[in-house]
DNA sequence: TTTCCCGTCCCTCATG
DNA sequence: CATGAGGGACGGG
C-alpha cells in the first residue's frame, strides 16, 4: 500500500488491488503489585490478507501469526522454555528478556506487516491505553511506526492516535452496535456470537497471569490461550459482518470509515446531510462546540425535550384466538416524506401549532435523501429475490439493505439529538406528532370496522380477530390495510404477523406465539418475548429460565389444569433444587451495566453493581469502567444488611469460606416476582400460590385490593347478631396506644374524630388505618384458610388441618376418637360475620342516633366501608347461601372445603375490562 | 464522552 | 406506616 511500491508504468494495464492486511491484536497484562498498573507480558498477532473490505470473509489458513512474550517482573524464565517453544511449528513464538524488548520487537513486526485493519477486543480505552502507558514509561522512540504518520512527542494521551492511518475495529464496540448480549466481554461474546459452551473458553484475569509463568508448561498454555482468543476475535469479526456493514454505512453517509467503526451514530448522519445540503448550494450550520448549560443534565436523566410515540392502553389478558399484528413500514421516514418535513420547508417554531408545509413547496432535502435511501433499498431487495440465498452477493446485498434501513431510520433520531449539527427539535416533534395522529386514526378506523384493538405501540396495532382460521385472518388484515392506506401516499400499513396465542401483560410487555405459513403450506409456530423480565439481562438466568418455562406452559396447547399443575410442580422443584444447591452458580449471576465511572455515582451504597465494581477495582488488575457490565450474586454474609449491600463477585464467593448464596433472596426477589408477573392474568394461580410453592412466607404476598364497588343489598342490611366477633384494633399513630373499635360510637364520639387516649385525630392518618383494616381482614381470611378442624367431642380435643378420609354422611369423622364429627374451628360463617361486623362499626349513619359529620370524617368512613365491602362483595358465593352459612359448616360434594374468597381473581379482571 | 422518547420495575429517602 | 419523588437500569419501537 505504500506509494513507493506502486509501479506507475503499469498503470495503463489493469492492476490487481494491493492486498489488505488484516491483523488481530491481542495482549496479556500482568498487574504490577507496587503501583497497580498493568504491564504487558504477551502480545499475539494473527494476520490475514484480503482483497476488498466488503469481501473480508473467513478463509483460513491464516497468513501468518506471531506471539511475543516476556516474564512479569521478579519472575524467572523456566530453564526448559526453549525446548517447549520448539513445539510451535507454524506460529512464530519469541521470548524477550524485558518488556521494553518486547515492545520494540512488536513495533518492528508491525512495521513489516503494515496492517491496514487492526482488530481486537476492548482496544479503545483499555488495551491501547495500557500500550500507550508502557510505550511512554519505556520511552520507546519509534512508537509512531505503529501508525502511518510520523510523530515525535510521546505523551499519555497518545492511545487515541497510536494507530493513525490504519482502520481500527474494536469488536467490543461493534458488537454493542449490532447484537444484544448479556455482556460484551470476550468470554460472553464467544457464547453469544460463536455459540460457545459455558466454559469452552478459559478466561484469565490479569491477576492470574503471573502464576502462569511458574513453569514452561503453563507458559505454553498461556500462549495457546492467547492465540486462541485472537482466532475467536477474527471469527466474530466475520460472523457479525462488521467490516462489510461499516463499509456500506460509510458509502451511504459519506463519512470516514474509521469513525464508523468507533461508533457514534449522529456523525454519520451529519455527513449525509452535509453532502446533500452542500450539493444543493446551501450553507450548512456551524458546528457548535458544546453547551456548558447542559453540563448538570449530562449524566442525570434530563426530562424529554418533546413528546414521542403513542402507546395504546393494552387490554391485558391471555388470548387464544388469532391476533393480527399490523404495523407501518418505517413510519417516521415515511412521515417525513408524506408531509415534506424539512429544514427547507418549515420555520423553526412551527411545530407547536401542528403547521404543515405548504403543499406547493418543492420537495425538501430531507425527504429527498430519505426517498433515495428507501428507493435504493427497494432496488436492492428486488435484486435479492432473483439470487440464490446462499450466494456471496446475496449476503452483500442483504448487508447493504440493512445499512440503508439503519441510515433511514436513524435520520429522525438525529433531528432530536441536541448535540447534533442538524438538531431540529421542532421537526422531530412534528414527526412524532404526526405519528401519534396516524396511530390514533388507524385505531379508530379499525374499531369502526368492528374489530377489537387490544394494543398498539408507536407504529403498530394488535387486533383480536376472535377467529382461528389463518387465511381468514389474513383476509381481514388485507381489508384493513386497504382501508388505512387509502388515507396516505407514503405512509403504508402492512401485516406484520399473526399470533396464535398472546399473553399481554403491560405496555411494552408481552409474549406471543407467532404463526406463519411456509412455502409448502405448512404452518410454523415460533415464540416471541417482548419486554418481559426474562429478556432482560438484569435478572438472574435462573429467574429468566423459570419464567420462560412457566411462560411456555401458558403458551402451550395443554389443558388449563395441566398447565397450572406443571407450573406449580416446576416451582416446587426449583425450591428443592435451591435447597439442595443443585443450581449452578452461573445461573445466579445478575449483570448490570455501569453507565458512568463507578467512582462518580452519588449513592454507591444502594447500587450493588457499583459496590462490586469499586471493590473489584481495588484489587489487582480489576478494571470495571463506564459501559462495562458487572456480574454479581447476592450472598448471605452473616450480616443483616439489605440485599443490595450483599452483592459479591463470583470470584469473591468462590474464594470465601463464610459467604453463601442467599437462597431466600433468589426465591423471593428473583423467581417469585418474575413468575407472578407472568401469571398475573392467568386463572388458577396467583402470587400467593406461587409463593406457597416456593416455600415463602405467603402473608407478605397478598396484595391489598382497595376499590370502589357496589354492594349487594343483601349484604348491606344483614339482620344479624354479632357474636364471637373481635373488635377492630389499631395503634394510635401518635401515642402508640391501642384503640379498640367495637361499635359505631364510643359514647357519642366517632372514633375517627378522636383517639381514645390522646388528642390526635385518627382521620389525619387515615391511610394507615385503611391499611390496618385490610391486613386485619386478611388475617381473618388466613385464619379461615388454615382450615383447622376440631372434634365436636370436648373430651377428644382433636385438632387437624387435614381432611379426614372417613365421612359420616356430609361430615368428616374424627381421626382420633373415631366417633365425633369434625367442624371447622374457624368457619365460613365466623369469617363472614367478622367482616360484616366491621362494616357495621364503620357505619354510624345506620344507627338510630342523629349525628352530624364533617365531610372529611364522612369520607373517611366511606373509604373504610369500601374496603370492607370489597371483601364482602367478593364473598357473594356464600352470601347467597346464607342459610347454609347459618347451618354451621359443610363440605360440598366433590369439593375440598372451599374458600368463600375464591372470586378475587375474577373480580380484578372484571375491573380491568371496564377501563 | 452521547439518535430519540415511552414505560416498567427496583431501590432509597424525605414527607405526611 | 404509606406515598411519591428521584436515581438507575433496561427494553420497545
Amino acid at each position: 500500500m505504500k506509494t513507493s511500491e506502486i509501479n506507475f508504468s503499469k498503470l495503463d494495464k489493469p492492476v490487481p488491488p494491493p492486498p489488505l492486511v488484516v491483523a488481530v491484536l491481542h495482549m496479556r497484562f500482568a498487574p504490577n503489585p507496587k503501583n497497580l498498573t498493568n504491564e504487558i507480558v504477551m502480545i499475539s498477532c494473527l494476520t490475514q490478507n484480503s482483497y476488498a473490505l466488503d469481501k473480508i470473509a473467513p478463509n483460513p489458513p491464516f497468513q501468518s501469526d506471531f506471539c511475543v512474550f516476556t516474564t512479569p517482573q521478579h519472575t524467572v524464565m523456566p530453564p526448559d522454555i526453549y525446548k517447549t517453544l520448539s513445539n510451535f511449528k507454524r506460529t512464530k513464538v519469541q521470548k524477550m528478556d524485558s518488556e521494553k524488548a518486547l515492545l520494540n520487537f512488536f513495533i518492528n513486526q508491525y512495521q513489516n506487516l503494515d496492517p491496514d485493519l487492526i482488530v481486537g477486543h476492548d482496544l479503545q480505552g483499555y488495551q491501547f491505553s495500557v500500550l500507550a502507558d508502557r510505550l511512554y514509561t519505556h520511552n520507546i522512540k519509534n512508537f509512531s511506526k505503529l501508525s502511518r504518520i510520523r510523530r515525535t512527542s510521546l505523551h499519555h494521551k497518545i492511545d487515541k492516535v497510536l494507530f493513525t492511518g490504519r482502520l481500527v475495529c474494536d469488536i467490543k464496540i461493534s458488537a454493542k452496535e449490532s447484537i444484544k448480549s448479556r455482556a460484551y466481554d470476550l468470554g460472553t461474546l464467544c457464547q453469544t456470537v460463536l455459540n460457545f459452551k459455558e466454559n469452552q473458553r478459559l478466561d484469565l484475569e490479569p491477576e492470574d497471569v503471573p502464576k502462569m509463568f511458574n513453569n514452561s508448561e503453563n507458559i505454553l498454555k498461556l500462549i495457546v490461550l492467547t492465540m486462541s482468543d485472537a482466532t475467536y476475535i477474527l471469527r466474530m469479526l466475520y460472523n457479525l459482518n462488521i467490516i462489510p456493514l461499516a463499509l456500506q454505512i460509510t458509502n451511504i453517509a459519506g463519512n470516514v470509515m474509521s469513525r464508523t467503526l468507533t461508533g457514534g451514530r449522529s456523525e454519520r448522519n451529519e455527513f449525509l446531510l452535509l453532502h446533500a445540503f452542500t450539493e444543493k448550494g446551501y450553507i450548512v450550520p456551524e458546528k457548535t462546540p458544546k453547551k456548558s448549560n447542559d453540563e448538570k443534565q449530562k449524566n442525570s436523566k434530563r426530562k424529554p425535550a418533546y413528546s414521542g410515540g403513542l402507546v395504546l392502553d393494552p387490554k391485558v389478558g391471555f388470548y387464544d384466538k388469532l391476533i393480527l399484528l399490523m404495523d407501518f413500514n418505517s413510519l417516521y421516514p415515511s412521515i417525513i416524506q408524506e408531509y415534506n418535513i424539512c429544514f427547507t420547508t418549515l420555520t423553526v417554531d412551527s411545530s407547536e401549532e401542528n403547521i404543515l408545509p405548504d403543499k406547493t413547496l418543492p420537495v425538501g432535502i430531507l425527504p429527498t435523501e430519505i426517498r433515495k435511501l428507501v428507493e435504493s433499498r427497494r432496488e436492492v431487495k428486488k435484486l435479492m429475490k432473483s439470487i440464490d440465498k446462499k450466494s456471496d452477493s446475496y449476503m452483500q446485498y442483504n448487508i447493504r439493505q440493512m445499512a440503508l434501513k439503519l441510515t433511514a431510520n436513524s435520520m429522525y433520531g438525529c433531528l432530536g439529538f441536541s448535540n447534533s449539527r442538524f438538531y431540529a427539535r421542532s421537526l422531530a416533534a412534528l414527526v412524532t406528532l404526526k405519528g401519534r395522529e396516524i396511530l390514533t386514526n388507524t385505531r379508530d378506523l379499525v374499531q369502526k370496522m368492528c374489530f377489537e384493538v387490544v394494543y398498539g405501540d408507536t407504529d403498530s396495532i394488535m387486533i383480536n380477530t376472535n377467529i382461528v382460521d389463518f387465511d381468514e385472518v389474513n383476509k381481514i388484515g388485507n381489508k384493513i390495510k386497504q382501508e388505512v392506506n387509502k388515507l396516505y401516499q407514503q405512509v403504508e400499513l402492512d401485516i406484520d404477523g399473526v399470533f396464535k396465542y398472546l399473553l399481554l401483560l403491560k405496555k411494552k410487555k408481552y409474549a406471543a406465539v407467532t404463526i406463519t405459513k411456509l412455502d409448502d403450506g405448512k404452518l410454523k409456530v415460533e415464540k416471541e418475548y417482548k419486554g418481559l423480565d426474562i429478556v432482560r439481562r438484569d435478572w438472574s438466568q435462573i429467574a429468566c429460565e423459570a419464567g420462560k418455562i412457566i411462560l411456555d406452559q401458558i403458551l402451550s396447547d395443554k389443558s388449563t389444569d395441566e398447565r397450572i399443575e406443571n407450573i406449580h410442580n416446576y416451582l416446587r422443584k426449583i425450591k428443592t433444587d435451591f435447597e439442595t444447591s443443585k443450581i449452578p452458580l452461573s445461573m445466579l449471576v445478575i449483570t448490570k451495566q455501569l453507565t458512568k465511572d463507578p467512582k462518580s455515582y452519588n449513592d454507591k451504597n444502594s447500587l450493588p453493581h457499583v459496590q462490586v465494581a469499586l471493590r473489584y477495582n481495588q484489587k489487582l488488575g480489576g478494571h470495571f469502567r463506564s459501559g462495562d457490565t458487572v456480574p454479581y450474586v447476592i450472598c448471605d454474609d452473616g450480616s443483616n444488611k439489605p440485599a443490595t449491600q450483599r452483592a459479591y463477585h463470583l470470584d469473591e464467593l468462590k474464594s470465601s469460606e463464610s459467604l453463601k448464596i442467599d437462597v431466600k433472596y433468589y426465591l423471593s426477589q428473583q423467581i417469585h416476582p418474575v413468575v407472578s408477573r407472568i401469571c398475573d392474568p392467568i386463572e388458577g394461580t396467583d402470587a400467593f400460590q406461587i409463593a406457597d410453592c416456593l416455600g415463602l412466607d405467603t402473608t407478605s404476598f397478598k396484595k391489598p385490593v382497595i376499590r370502589n364497588e357496589n354492594i349487594s343489598e343483601l349484604v348491606a342490611k344483614p339482620e344479624i347478631k354479632f357474636k364471637n366477633v373481635e373488635p377492630f384494633v389499631f395503634e394510635c399513630y401518635d401515642c402508640k396506644q391501642k384503640v379498640y373499635v367495637n361499635s359505631p360510637f364510643n359514647g357519642n364520639i366517632l372514633f375517627l374524630e378522636k383517639c381514645s387516649n390522646c388528642d390526635v385525630r385518627p382521620i389525619d392518618y387515615l391511610p394507615y388505618i385503611e391499611n390496618r383494616l385490610s391486613s386485619t381482614i386478611k388475617k381473618y381470611i388466613s385464619k379461615y384458610y388454615l382450615n383447622v378442624m376440631i372434634c365436636e367431642d370436648p373430651a377428644c380435643d382433636n385438632e387437624t388441618s387435614r381432611l379426614p378420609a372417613k365421612f359420616a354422611g356430609k361430615y368428616p369423622v374424627c381421626t382420633l376418637c373415631k366417633g365425633g364429627i369434625m367442624y371447622k374451628k374457624y368457619s365460613e360463617s365466623d369469617l363472614y360475620f367478622q367482616i360484616s361486623y366491621f362494616r357495621h362499626i364503620f357505619d354510624p349513619s345506620q344507627s338510630s342516633k342523629k349525628i352530624t359529620m364533617s365531610d372529611q370524617i364522612e369520607e373517611g368512613y366511606q373509604s373504610l366501608r369500601e374496603i370492607v365491602e370489597k371483601y364482602l362483595n367478593h364473598s357473594a358465593y356464600s352470601v347467597v347461601n346464607l342459610t347454609e352459612l347459618f347451618s354451621g359448616f359443610l363440605i360440598r360434594d366433590s369439593q375440598q372445603p372451599h374458600m368463600i374468597f375464591s372470586s378475587f381473581q375474577e373480580m380484578d379482571e372484571e375491573e380491568d375490562e371496564e377501563t
